[in-house]
DNA sequence: GTCTATAACTCGATAGAC
DNA sequence: GTCTATCGAGTTATAGAC
C-alpha cells in the first residue's frame, strides 16, 4: 500500500496501520507482518512499541469504540426536541460512520466474539445509556404529540437505519447494481432520508 | 443389507459442530481442533470427510447463504401488492433470522473479507436481484399511490430493520437494558412492527 | 530505535497402524 | 472409518548486532 506520511512517527504510523489492517480482516485474520508492510516499517518494530498483538489489538479497538459511542450518547442527552433529536442523531452519526465506513462491523463482529469481559474494555468504566431517549419519546407519545410506537422498537430502527447499509455494503452492491459511487452518494443522502422517513411514520 | 447408522454419522456430527464454530469464530478464528472437540470426533477424522478447512467452510456457507437470500427473492418476485409484499417479506424474514441469529453477522462478515471471487461462492450461478421490488416501488410513487421515497432508500430500510438488530444484539441488550427473554419478545413483536413502521411513513 | 535472524509455537494436513 | 503420531508451513515473539 502507499504510505503518505513518511514523516509520522514509528508509533502513530503504526497506529494507523494497525487501524486500517484490524477493521478489514479482524483480530484472527490480521497478521502482524501486513501491519508492518502497512506502516512501512519492520516487523519487529510492532513488538517495541505494543509488546504483543493482542495489546496492539486493543489499543485500535478501545479507540474504535470510543469513536462510536459517546457522541451517540452526547447528542441523544442533549435537550433539544425529539424531531431535532433524530434529525441531528441521523445525520452526524451518518458522518462518523461516512468517514469510517468499517468501523460498526469491525465492533460488532468483536463484540460477538469476545467470551466475558468485554464491557470494561469496549465503553471504558461507563457503557452508554439510552434510556433518556426511550423516556423522552414515551412522554411525545403520552402527550399525544406523535403516534402510539414502541420507544424502544423506534430506537432500533433509527439505529439500524444508519448503520446497516454500511456493514452490508457488499451485499447491498450486489443486489441492487451499485458501484462505490452510486453507494457513497446514497449515504450522503441518508444523512437526511432517515429523519424524514422517521419523522413521516410517527407525526401525527 | 442397510446397516444401523450411529445416532448421528460423523458427517452429519461434523457439519452441525463446524456450523456451530464457524459462525462464532468465523473462518479465520475458528480452528480445526475446537470443531473436532466440538463434534466428539478425531481431528483427522475431518480430513477424510472434508478435505481442508477451506472446504469445509465453504460447505457451511454455501448453505448458511442459501439458507438467507433465496427466500428473500421469492417473496419479492410475488404478484402482490407492495404494501402485502413488504408485511410479508419483514414477517418471513424475522421468522428466519429468529430462527437463526448468528446467520446474518456470519454471511456479512465473511463477504467482507472475501479478496474477490465469493460471488459464485455465496449465491450459486445467479446473484439475488432486487430490481423488480425497485421498480414496483418506483410505479406506486409515480401513480401517486405512495408518497414519493427513493425507492433503493426504502429497500434499504426495510431490510435494515429487519436484520440489523440481530446483528448489534450484545450491544443493544446493554444500551437498552434488556436480557434475552425480552430481546426475543421485542423481535416477535418486530414481525409486525416493522411493516405499520414503513407503511406508516409511506401511505398518503 | 531499527534491523536481521531465528527461536518458539500454533495449526492444518498427512502417514500409517489397526 | 477411526485413531495416534508427526510433519511442515506460517506466525508471533525475541535475541542481539548496529
Amino acid at each position: 500500500m502507499v504510505k503518505v506520511k513518511k514523516e509520522a512517527g514509528a508509533e502513530q504510523r503504526i497506529l494507523e496501520a494497525a487501524k486500517k489492517v484490524f477493521m478489514q480482516k479482524g483480530l484472527a485474520g490480521a497478521r502482524m507482518q501486513d501491519i508492518a508492510d502497512e506502516a512501512g516499517i519492520n516487523k519487529a518494530m510492532l513488538h517495541y512499541y505494543f509488546r504483543s498483538k493482542d495489546k496492539l489489538f486493543e489499543v485500535i479497538f478501545k479507540e474504535a469504540a470510543s469513536n462510536l459511542f459517546p457522541k451517540m450518547v452526547a447528542i441523544i442527552s442533549e435537550d433539544i426536541s425529539l424531531f431535532d433529536k433524530i434529525r441531528k442523531f441521523t445525520k452526524e452519526y451518518l458522518e462518523i460512520v461516512i468517514e469510517n465506513p468499517y468501523l460498526p462491523l469491525f465492533v460488532l463482529n468483536e463484540i460477538n466474539k469476545q467470551p466475558v469481559n468485554f464491557h470494561a474494555k469496549m465503553f471504558g468504566a461507563k457503557p452508554p445509556d439510552f434510556s433518556l431517549l426511550v423516556k423522552q419519546i414515551d412522554s411525545e407519545v403520552k402527550k399525544g404529540i406523535i403516534k402510539p410506537i414502541s420507544p424502544v422498537h423506534l430506537v432500533m430502527n433509527m439505529m439500524s437505519m444508519c448503520v446497516f447499509p454500511f456493514i452490508s455494503k457488499p451485499m447491498l452492491q450486489i443486489v441492487m447494481h451499485m458501484d462505490d459511487l452510486q453507494f457513497r452518494y446514497l449515504m450522503e443522502q441518508r444523512k437526511t432520508e432517515i429523519a424524514n422517513f422517521i419523522i413521516d411514520s410517527i407525526k401525527k
